[in-house]
DNA sequence: CTGTTAGCGCCTTCAT
DNA sequence: ATGAAGGCGCTAACAG
């Protein structure tokens, strides 16, 4: 058993005793503010270093007595998963107040890079952080980088914009989803041959773009007995996305497996169940939702890929957080990784 | 776009001042303390409800100068997992220093209830709350009543004694994980039949024991194709699991799938090479080590359940501090969900 | 039952 | 370049 020693206990005080100076100048050299001789920081910071200080973080947070304002920059027109985002956000909102930081909610159109970026430039002055559901164009990388050239912390959320200057994405990594997606339906199909389709939402979106990219490398190269079809685009929309499956269902009575890479699955499952193919075709998609969860128990859906909305939310908060207060971040907790999710570890 | 009132703003001797009292009984009420009569109780949390008052965290934290110490009990001989979690223990050290908090860690024989229950015994009392990878044996789950009976906040860690009356426990659902591969085995095989081996470290240790009772309701009752092979015991050790398998292997011919249910991965794979089956047999397991992630690469293991350790380790300090200081924590925040890993979602 | 008051440990003017 | 002193908002001990 190891005992450590009574950690903590040195205050600021303690080392400006030990050290011979005021307090206000360990304040100084704890944070790297000028005014102190090269010699007196030596000093401080030696003592810090053998006394083993800490400074009290509440104390701190206190004294500062600084608030922060943040922004989550959402979609207009809210699928079940940013909805889910947004509804966690209500909760956080209200450990962030004990924490004299407040969030707000704005939506808009992210699919119009005009709008998207008139909101950033709108709003984002106003906040010390924000967090954004980004389209990769050229105009929205001009109004983040602005932003964060103006001071304003800007992570992506969901979807990224890499060559921005963000200073973080919460969110998967979107080919290795893809890939991951592609995996599944090889092994599940068991060497099986037929074709595969795809839809989408919007290819203009990064994250559907990318996993689409990821499925093809891992079909073509790897299943080499399964065509892919032409990407579809359903615009995550049951209505439409269940008139494209019916169609494919009658043009390929070979269709081996159909990932999903949006939203809407309701109507993919429901056009396959129409058709009494249910069982037989391979249904990968993404996000657990009520609908997902219902076909994944019936065996409509083999897997669904997803990413935890609350912790994705409490992410962003936690780096816009941190970032805005100069305090580093531990990427290995911001990380956010893929879940496959069957019917028997259904969260 | 909402606007949000500027919240957060109001202080405890706002609502005194709008609920004609002093601070102290807005303290009282704040925190259910005796010695308020009933109607003043009722007007301060009128007014606080109506101001919408929030107290400021950092003040009552150090106002209240509390320091507490935890305890993490951990196996004597760490597999990879376990030194995982110690690992990343030393990394939330400095952050509870921060807090006044600190955490020791002693090992333990968690095979040996006596031992066990007798650290418990010695070491718990010191602490104002325990994390304890737990082996569900009477003795031990006496001991544990017994700390909860006199304070300790107890939490069981990867291995749960449900029974005992620990506040919480941090781990996954391992029925649900030995579900989760039954149902990967059964797809993966895609109709073949054949055998199903199971080798666990020790049915001793209740996640042992009951990820292989979900293996085998889901393999018994949805696959009546595959035949379950008795389950074996390779006390999670590579040298005992290779000379399983290899006798296994030699004994059936038509063996179809391998579920590892603890540790010991190399042995198992090792073997699987050896007798040139590795890519006919699916192999699953569980956690990502470098072995286990250098199988899935290579084809030889089909998928991995893992349960990350620094998450865990995060989960069971957070829940340790909070009910400790009496506040309470986000079930939905503290879930640790089982991951299945193939090679295209590898962290 | 209720109010007064002195801190908690750090940060931040304002002097020197 | 350095020090002295007053707060930050809440809690707890002590009066009344």
């Amino acid at each position: 058993m190891r005992e450590l020693p009574t950690a903590g206990m040195v205050e600021i005080k303690d080392v400006a005793r030990e050290a011979g100076v005021s307090t206000a100048t360990v304040d100084r050299v704890l944070h790297d503010r000028p005014g102190v001789r090269d010699a007196t920081m030596r000093r401080v910071k030696d003592t810090i270093e053998r006394l083993g200080f800490q400074p009290h973080a509440a104390a701190a947070e206190l004294a500062r007595g600084r608030r922060q304002r943040f922004c989550f920059v959402m979609p207009k027109t809210l699928n079940l998963f940013m909805a889910d985002i947004v509804e966690q956000l209500g909760a956080i909102r209200r450990q962030l107040a004990a924490r004299r930081a407040l969030i707000d909610v704005v939506e808009t159109d992210v699919f119009d890079a005009d709008a998207l970026a008139g909101t950033l430039e709108a709003v984002g002055p106003r906040y010390d952080g924000l967090a954004v559901v980004a389209l990769d164009h050229p105009r929205v990388r001009i109004a983040i980088d602005e932003l964060v050239e103006s001071g304003v912390v800007v992570v992506t959320l969901v979807s990224d914009i890499p060559s921005s200057r963000r200073a973080h994405y919460v969110g998967v990594n979107n080919i290795a989803a893809g890939r991951t997606a592609g995996t599944l339906i090889g092994r599940l199909l068991g060497g099986r041959a037929g074709k595969v389709a795809i839809i989408a939402g919007s290819l203009l979106l990064r994250d559907h773009a990318e996993r689409l990219f990821g499925v093809q490398q891992v079909i073509a190269t790897e299943y080499p007995g399964l065509t892919l079809l032409p990407a579809l685009e359903g615009r995550d929309d049951d209505d439409d996305n269940r008139v494209l499956v019916s169609r494919l269902l009658a043009e390929h009575s070979d269709l081996a497996a159909i990932y999903n890479i949006g939203a809407g699955a309701t109507g993919i499952g429901d056009a396959l169940i129409e058709a009494r193919r249910a069982q037989e075709v391979v249904f990968i998609g993404h996000d657990v939702t009520p609908q997902t969860r219902r076909f994944l128990i019936v065996g409509v859906m083999d897997a669904v890929l997803s990413q935890n909305p609350g912790r994705e939310a409490r992410s962003a908060t936690r780096v816009l957080l941190a970032l805005s207060r100069n305090e580093p971040i531990i990427a290995e907790q911001e990380r956010i990784d893929i879940h496959v999710i069957v019917r028997d570890n259904l969260p």
